[in-house]
DNA sequence: AGAATATATTTGATTGCTCAATTAAACCGC
DNA sequence: GCGGTTTAATTGAGCAATCAAATATATTCT
């Protein structure tokens, strides 16, 4: 499970350039795996040699060319293995958020406090445009006539955005809670 | 913030090894960063070389001797720019949970269902440990006289602790829920 | 007109991380 | 007494990821 299965997984639902690929992940998808510029283009290249995807078409864009890429039989087969066939170290994630939070005992009262803002912030941020894709999928799901659309992603980004909603959210109320204890340490 | 950040994070609460760090990681810390046994005692050797740790002694272990890092005044400065100057690309996580859950539309209703299933089980499993890790260290706080402790390592624990909890109870619920709207769809 | 921004792809250097395996000794169960 | 597990540190190969920057063009702002 690398940035690989993130692109072919899109490349799944439909064929995309290199572009189209960064912003899916920079917005739609909530920051569950970061995507640099570069290595999503060497990783393209990479699948492309192995036969994962293949070059669809070369479109003019609005600027440079873009190069579309589409995904091959084999590069599904690959897609089902990779999200199946992955016990991932336990489901291991990496979290800053929580390293920051758990080592945040090391700052002063008031650098800290000042974490606990900034996550806040963060987190509004990212629970607005959730909410917002949110509604932006499912107002499509609508106007399709409900269940004409028998699209599997749409169902499956449906459940990642229910998750981060309740997950920032509960995040939200959390960080409200132990902000307010904090403060009460400080006035003993 | 690297693996580097969250060993200096550990040492700056007492001195360790290598082996210890390790252990911590892996139960304490609630798989919020994965920590590989080589890297752990390469980054150390690199930390020692750039004087963020020191070896404070070698001691007769077990078996073999344990080589026990402390942090250094440098160290310890380095990690509080670590931890306070992190805009990290936007908060940026890396999860392949989510990864799973957002491409499981390319997967067979069974399989998709087997996936939660394993989520669940789980989830379960580290809801129970970071119960179990929590209810140790406000044991051990409450021993010791309540408030005669002034160590704010704990009280960060504490923090992750919780919302670990408050987190791992909201997926479950959630993945019951999907898990159900999945299984109703069987039926049409 | 000139500057900044967005589109779009690519290259190079470096670092962090992972996987696999080795060494070495003490303890445990059968 | 033998094999399996735990403790403890280390090495090597190789891939994934990051950071920085170059290139080229169309659009928007001042």
């Amino acid at each position: 499970m690398t940035l690989e299965t993130g692109i072919l997984g899109y490349l799944a639902a439909s064929p995309l350039s290199g572009y189209d690929i960064k912003k899916l992940f920079n917005s739609t998808a909530l920051y569950f795996w970061p995507a640099d510029q570069a290595q999503i283009y060497r990783s393209l290249k990479k699948m492309l040699k192995a036969g994962l995807v293949r070059l669809e078409k070369t479109e003019k864009g609005q600027t440079v060319n873009r190069k579309i890429y589409g995904i091959t039989p084999k590069g599904r087969e690959t897609l089902r293995r990779q999200i199946l066939n992955t016990e991932f170290n336990d489901f291991m994630i990496r979290s800053p958020q929580i390293m920051q939070l758990l080592f945040s005992g090391n700052l002063s009262r008031e650098e800290q406090l000042g974490l606990i803002d900034e996550h806040i912030k963060h987190n509004d941020k990212l629970l607005k445009v959730l909410k917002t894709n949110y509604e932006r999928i499912t107002g499509a799901y609508r106007q399709l006539g409900g269940d004409t659309l028998k699209n599997s992603h749409f169902t499956s980004a449906n459940y990642v955005y229910r998750w981060g909603i309740i997950r920032g959210t509960a995040y939200r109320d959390f960080l409200k809670v132990i902000k307010g204890e904090i403060m009460v340490d400080d006035l003993h």
